[in-house]
DNA sequence: TATGAATGAGAGTTCATTCAT
DNA sequence: AATGAATGAACTCTCATTCAT
């Protein structure tokens, strides 16, 4: 294996922080996860910790940034893709996919109220959260626009309910049966059986 | 005002308790509300507080019961109506009110997550989510029925979602904007549009 | 069964606290028994506790002067007693059961323990254990006196050893097997195996 | 003096915290020594107490430890002594000496009080005690065996006596007057007194 | 006399963070 | 860059005691 250069392990060992910090608030809460325990976890000391980040807030807002970043390239990605049959499928893959992981979930419900407690956390995720929103309503608009439909409510609206399907069904009440991904869909299907075509003009009757 | 005799005396100390954690837990979430600033926040001392409620978590599942009774008796007494238009309106505008309070929103969706972290929260929890989501069901089979639709998904489905958003949307990024009962409100259009007649048969077509 | 005057259902009181008290302490020791957890145990509330007993202190020296008042009224009658064979036997038999309850043994040590740290227990006590020791004191030179012994050693220290080992054993390592009478069994044998006859003289030799 | 290494610093802090700690709680008991009191003498945070022992048992149990190390260290260092009468003469000395500190010899009180109330304690405390039982017994043994005399009574018994004697006198009412070399000197001088040469055969007449 | 709600000081313990090494 | 000993504030919870009822 080739050695690494300083910088390469710089950012290794970063990684590898964060991997634990998302381990560690998935399973214990922002409160419960200790700073400690995530620097043993991934196998280094307090200090190598603070080396890498400025605080336990800071670890914890990469994460998000991380994690909101997956999810645009997520969406960007299924826009990509020409045919519009596959690209439902893909959606509905997605929703899938993308929340299987409870832990995961979790750790966005967990992320989500603690931005509303601390105001030098929510300052760096409103930016975060306002791109991911954008970026859902465009792809929300564009699926609209390529299945030839007309939004039966403000897309805007539409999207928002989709993050808080998925916030909200993270923390239901069954920790086996992660209901996110069906909760999503069965949305979804509410929402294309209630559209009309696009030409049909603006009168609902 | 009628001297308190020692039992109301004890009462009212309790109600004082719960309405000032209420706010705490609101404010600050589970782990960073303290028993000492719920208990001063009360005019009242830590040791009151301890011989009132045996532990944190035993008022945050108090606290929970209160918030879930009331949702039921709520969900109750909108059915009692007769007429079905006054029967939406209500429900339309229990949606908005219900959840108009954003610091009970959130903590509900606190004590969700909570609960998955607690055991002894979880249990004491389990039976009261159940009871509410049963409720939940009953209460939309019967809209349901009185409106003569058919359910576009399973009735259960269907609650799981109101209670998904209802969590989910009290996380949202704006804390001014409480959407949570516009997007109920969403969701619940979307429903009522994908619907069919129940007397249309079961086929689809 | 007779109606109890006040007086009488006061000193009942007392006596079930007394006995509470006893249980709870050698259980948990001093700052381990809880003055709420001796009222209920005995069947009242603290505030009877209080109307009883000035303070956890207080109680515990009550306890104290019960404990050495029934010792020393033991050596008193084993004194009565004409018969030096049968004198012999009783204090043996003595030495197995007062020393059988290993609960009040281990009282009797904390006691001894707590005296040593507050001034105001340490004054009540000292009295009390000063006329056990005198009592002790004089009843080992009647029975070497009645044996025709003459004691190996000061009386005093005899005496003062009987007390050490009472008090140590009951701290043994197994708490099952009381050792303690067995010990100033063994103790006494030696005592009374080192002893010459009494109008043997001075001389050693 | 030298600049501590940073091992050599935590071993200073650490001895530094066992031994206010061995001055606390002889001076106050278990329950009423406090970790903060404790570390605070010692010159130290509550922080850095913990970071050097797990709780407030941990220390209690290093202590122990520490002591009956000694103990055991100081009888084999008397057995190694050829000369017989020097033996005894160190022996005497020990009495004498190895309970001169009252502060210890209460803390060994304490010690098993404590261990019979906590089972964690106990687990850890009966080990070492056993292994000082087995040492004192085989001196106890070895003394007869050079002094030629047949132990008047089972040397196990003769062990626990001694030991009963350490810690019951370390009790005894009057704190300033430490009993406990001297009484144990006197019951040493009843067993030798009540000792038959070895070779003396078994019969008692 | 007895009750028990309330007090308030203080307990043991945890943990984000700092800084000399 | 990394270590981990030390800090110190904050936490939940306990309990002897008081006092209005």
């Amino acid at each position: 294996m080739a050695r690494l250069s300083r910088e390469e392990s710089r950012a290794r060992t970063r990684e590898q922080l964060l991997a634990s910090a998302a381990r560690a608030f998935a399973r214990a809460g922002y409160g419960g996860a200790s700073v400690d325990e995530i620097a043993e976890d991934a196998g280094f000391s307090k200090g190598a910790f603070y080396s890498n980040f400025a605080s336990k807030e800071a670890i914890f807002l990469a994460l998000l940034e991380q994690k909101k970043r997956g999810e645009i390239a997520a969406i960007r990605s299924l826009l990509a893709e020409p045919d519009t049959d596959a690209l439902m499928r893909g959606l509905r893959a997605w929703l899938d996919a993308a929340h299987d992981d409870p832990a995961l979930s979790l750790l966005a419900a967990e992320i989500e109220l603690q931005a509303r407690r601390s105001e030098s956390l929510a300052a760096g995720y409103r930016a975060l959260q306002e791109r991911l929103s954008t970026e859902l309503v465009g792809f929300i608009a564009a699926v609209f626009g390529r299945l030839g439909l007309r939004p039966p409510a403000p897309v805007a609206d539409i999207a928002a309910t989709f993050i808080a399907i998925s916030n909200g069904a993270a923390m239901a009440t069954d920790p086996g049966a992660n209901q996110s991904g069906r909760l999503m869909q069965l949305f979804l299907d509410m929402v294309l059986k209630a559209s009309r075509p696009a030409d049909a003009g603006d009168s609902d009757g």
